[in-house]
DNA sequence: TATTGACCTTCCAATGATAGGAAGGAGCAA
DNA sequence: TTGCTCCTTCCTATCATTGGAAGGTCAATA
């Protein structure tokens, strides 16, 4: 049942293959290489694209800054750091802490929603009347 | 300086003075209205919107309610209750605690990231050097 | 060999919430 | 009447992702 299409060109992966070795699915993969997050890679004659384990490993560095919450534009810069020799660690840590700052900014903002949401649902009875502290303090000020 | 329109009708703000007093910026105010956010309002002649202190009221609602971090679709849904002379609170606090939930969810996934990046940049020197677990570790499973 | 089915290709559109601009009309003051 | 600010609609962009349509390719099977 498994498809082999690689008797051409063994160390090389299609875009499917890509996808399940690097966990970015083929959409997504195809849409990163558009916005130049990741560079064109080689095609078969017929057009299918080639992935070696060098892309694959380049997929698998994009969905890990991903799940860490870093921005395409972000992540375009790990890349360009992570490919070029002449880095400095202070570069890549600098770009971290300020990724760090940003996610307390926000952990912040929806630590407060969640408290003032707390509170009005305290005040709120939650039985067969209308009567609302939530929706009174939404509509007034 | 100040322009007064409501010399034809003065109880009714136009679409500038509606977003002052609700603090929704005229461009969203539209935007609201051509999603059915808020209900379409009469306009004059000339087709420019009138609002009425109701409709001030419903445009701060959304907008605290957006402060609270709903959906636009939850913001629909809150602004039926409140509309509903039979509604519960129940409903209400339903809807509240729900999000209460999913805001917590949040939170603890933004924390999951920043703990792992600063785990990482505690482990990178930050200097001139290339060498950055940072980079390795989202380069390697 | 012809067909099937799973894969690949490109292109275009939608999501959700908001922002921006262009082109043209309306209101009002000097 | 000029000039300015505001209003109108419509179209576009953002961000990251998902979806579908239409059509080509691969490998295996009838």
């Amino acid at each position: 049942m498994k498809k082999d299409m690689n008797h051409f060109l063994s160390n090389f992966l299609n875009i499917g293959e890509a996808a399940k070795a690097s966990g970015v699915n083929a959409k997504l993969i195809r849409h990163y290489e558009s916005i130049g997050v990741v560079p064109k890679v080689n095609r078969t004659d017929s057009g299918y694209r080639l992935y070696s384990k060098n892309d694959i490993h380049l997929l698998t560095f994009v969905r890990r800054a991903r799940n860490l919450g870093f921005s395409m534009k972000e992540i375009k810069r790990l890349i360009s750091l992570w490919r070029n020799r002449s880095r400095t660690s202070a570069e890549v840590k600098a770009m971290a802490k300020s990724h760090i700052s940003a996610l307390d900014q926000k952990i912040k903002e929806l630590e407060e929603m969640r408290d003032t949401l707390l509170h009005l649902t305290k005040n709120c009875h939650g039985d067969n009347r209308p009567e609302c502290p939530i929706l009174e303090n939404l509509a007034h000020e």
